[in-house]
DNA sequence: TGTATATTATTTGTCGACAAGAATTTCAGC
DNA sequence: GCTGAAATTCTTGTCGACAAATAATATACA
């Protein structure tokens, strides 16, 4: 008989687990590691990550309440379907916040806001250049949230950061149907928009902050109707 | 030693649990039959539903996930506090999507959209004029609610509901300021917003919603400002 | 061979138990 | 009587096991 595992490795402190399990699924759905439909398999990520399935059913339940993933009772649970259908109503709500918040932000930021905003910018900036999409993707994000969390209003920023969770996937496809390449317009609007905010011009700022949307919009949809047109013709 | 009890009772179906909790503990906190800082303990849960403590705490995990309740982690859980302190930032919120999905109503609603409407509208008179302050709530809710349904964009209607379910604990407390009387006002207000829909008149939707909304948001900041004060009183 | 039924296997929902961490109490020393 | 450490109680987080529900497979029959 070989020495026994005395398993010296569970160096994991207790109650973190749930919080690892959900942020690391999260991450793989958002990012398309694990595309729509995919099944979840409790036993399995509990194998996975050396835990009962307990932490890991709770971890499910999280999810589950953000619709990231649906669950049929006693049956399987998957990864959430993107809804391409309502995705217009995805898009019209996705603009309205990037206004509100970017309105609010010019209208209540302070000086240290801006030094927040402007770091994620650099990084945004740096994403573009070294055309790493998935970097892209969060410091865009990130960039907008830090916006909105200068116009200090958490249920605004809560819906927003929803949505630009649920969009992470959306964007994922569109990206890679650039060979994960980005315009350098994106950079330069960013830019415009960080300067009205500076200057407390709230109605430029809701301008810039429609055209940059509409933008982003207009691109994405461009896309999924050419794929509309691919898929008709198959 | 009396008869065995065979616990003949237990009829209740696998997997129905969770949602039961989960229904009950978010109605009472909402109504404020738990009120903000109640301390919840799983086990005296597992005894009042006569099941064990997993499936509760599946459905603590879902209420956190929304807010409702705080959890320190490896000590108690309570039903988290109404935040007072940035209660303009909700107000502001409230007042946007009654605009957006007011707006929105007009544009999209169809005729059967507005049989649903009214129904509610009934049902919100009735609880006005039999001054059931509960019931008031909950219509007024649902009425609300089935207008941003009619304006068919599932995210506003989301957040809308969330709003509107947070708003309940304060609309609780305002209502209880008023002898759970409710002036008639709100119920023609109503039926003002209606006939504005019903014309597919955007503009004047929009202005009607906001003008109803800043209405109970008024009315609501003027109760806390003088809770305010009497506290200070004190 | 195709279809309906019975059997087996897999997966989920629930349970009781245990251990880690925090709160409370006990008790020694001053 | 007060302070601080040690012991105890209590609650939470996690586990392994079992049972219900469903899916997959085998078997019987036309």
């Amino acid at each position: 008989m070989t020495d026994i595992d005395t398993s010296p490795i569970p160096e994991r402190k207790r109650g973190s687990g749930v919080k690892m399990v959900y942020d690391l699924l999260r991450d793989e759905i958002l990012d398309l590691v694990l595309p729509p439909g995919s099944p979840i398999d409790e036993v399995q990520l509990a194998e996975r990550f050396k835990m009962s399935r307990t932490p890991i059913r709770e971890a499910l339940v999280q999810l589950a309440g953000e619709g990231l993933i649906d669950t049929l009772p006693n049956r399987s649970t998957m990864v959430a379907n993107i809804d391409f259908l309502n995705m217009h109503t995805f898009f019209d709500a996705l603009v309205l916040m990037y206004r509100v918040t970017t309105k609010l932000a010019a209208q209540y930021h302070r000086p240290e806001d801006l030094k927040v905003i402007r770091a994620h910018q650099v990084e945004f900036a740096a994403a573009v250049q070294a055309q790493d999409a998935l970097a892209m993707i969060a410091t865009n994000a990130a960039f907008h949230s830090a916006i909105a969390e200068a116009g200090r209003n958490p249920y605004f920023t809560g819906l927003f950061n929803r949505l630009l969770d649920e969009g992470r996937r959306m964007l994922r496809l569109y990206y890679q149907s650039y060979d994960d390449r980005l315009p350098q317009r994106f950079v330069e609007e960013h830019d415009d928009i960080i300067a009205v905010i500076a200057n407390h011009d709230v109605e430029e700022a809701d301008r810039l902050a429609r055209l940059h949307a509409e933008q982003i919009v207009h691109q994405i949809q461009k896309l999924f109707a050419r794929e509309d047109r691919l898929d008709m013709a198959l």
